[in-house]
DNA sequence: CGTGAGCTTGACTTGTTTCAACCAACGTGG
DNA sequence: CCACGTTGGTTGAAACAAGTCAAGCTCACG
């Protein structure tokens, strides 16, 4: 909060490229195929710098947050220390849809880059639901994308090995991307095939934080995936170098 | 569903004691302290035998299930037979709130002991939510809750150990069987002090699926509880022996 | 120039899995 | 009624995955 610097109804420079998707609605409005008119969302813009946090958990919202630019980090933390990520924030992304109803977090949200987000008015947002029946059902949809989401992670953590959840993690982020439209083509280094280039701002200990492993051990895991020619990384870019060989790392399908 | 031998209305002989069990106040209705109404939603009552399947992961559930009587778990399985335990269903629980809005289950539901549930009328469900606000807030406050318990969940399996998570478990498991009414006070051997008694149907292959750990090390842990003096097992019937040690143990506040 | 954050590597320890054998309880069918 | 397979639980030894500790390196930044 007290980092946030709050600008009025800024354009929206960077934000997701997907038609469909829900910030964009809230910002937007749309036109529903059955001829009804989902209203535009007030909302405000705020920028956060690299590393800090945005939120802590169990503190009050004053509204309903979508990730605008940047990467972010949903996370919670024990008494001890121990950290696990919960879920990155790319841009495009609601931060929550449990904070529609309720302003107190779940969790904290971390910047990892430069962050700008859109804070949407709440008593608006649930005014629109309340005569807005497609908005109610775009809101349950998202609902139901963060809890399958929630239920994929826990099968990751508690059955699958440290390659797997890297392979998984890092696949999941590029299909993210994907259907975003970040990702680029390119070869960074001459003698490889090209790949699915994106920029990639994660430290090793997000990736440990997120997959429930030491950072050492990560660190090991990663060098695994590059020197088996399935990713390259560097310089906050990460390229998969063998798109087939992760999936298969990953048991995607 | 075809193992589901339905029935007409039953009245619920077991449900949840709680009066603002979610499950209770659809079946029954409820006066909000605004002064309108919840309207009782009809449902049928159906029943499954003690290990069956009851919908597998994917498949269309024609109604929104509750759990009624008897004990239940909602699983996730990979192709290699990998299983995680997402959680347990215990009487008074909604299955899922996914399934008011989406027909499609998330993930399978087996019953452990002989369940009886009740099945919900999809279509009143949701008229009843479209002109009730009262009636979204309870619902909402459900997901909330289905989530949070989704992140806890992905904290324990990420960060914490086989004692803590085994000792979590059952700890959880105790104070929702407590606020349901479910716990007895007794004291099954003579020697030890009272403490909270429940039944508690469980195998260790349950245990060892909702913790991603293996049978084998369930077990051993499971006994390392029961030699440490913490709880005692047998005959289906779990037993807080000390709450305050198994409370250390599972790191809880 | 020094400092701290991030990455890499190796040696060693620990927690968990795997494999295997064995036992008790239970239900079923001959 | 017994024989038998199934399910669930216990135990121990050995193998393995991941964690811990420690050192050394680069790089960006004040």
């Amino acid at each position: 909060m007290s980092y946030a610097d709050s600008r009025e109804n800024q354009p929206c420079p960077f934000c997701a490229a997907e038609p469909s998707n829900i910030c964009r609605i809230l910002r937007e409005g749309l036109n529903t195929p059955d001829g009804s008119r989902i209203t535009p969302i007030p909302f405000q813009t705020h920028q956060v710098a690299a590393r800090r946090l945005i939120w802590r958990e169990r503190e009050p919202v004053p509204h309903v947050p979508a990730i605008c630019q940047g990467w972010a980090a949903s996370v919670l933390t024990l008494s001890d220390g121990r950290r696990q990520i919960l879920s990155f924030l790319l841009p495009g992304d609601l931060v929550s849809a449990a904070l529609v109803y309720d302003p107190v977090s779940p969790y904290s949200v971390e910047a990892i880059t430069d962050v700008r987000y859109n804070g949407f008015d709440r008593a608006a947002f649930k005014a629109a639901l309340a005569d807005n029946p497609a908005l109610i059902g775009l809101l349950s949809a998202f609902h139901g994308d963060e809890s399958s989401h929630a239920d994929q992670l826990a099968v990751d953590l508690g059955q699958r090995d440290a390659a797997e959840r890297i392979a998984r993690l890092i696949f999941n982020l590029s299909e993210r991307l994907l259907r975003r439209g970040l990702v680029r083509h390119g070869t960074p280094s001459p003698e490889l095939t090209r790949g699915a280039a994106m920029d990639f701002p994660l430290r090793q200990h997000h990736i440990a934080d997120a997959t429930g492993l030491t950072v050492v051990h990560a660190g090991k895991v990663l060098n695994e995936l590059r020197r088996g020619g399935l990713i390259e990384i560097g310089d906050r870019t990460l390229m998969v170098t063998d798109p087939d060989g992760l999936r298969r790392v990953a048991d995607m399908y």
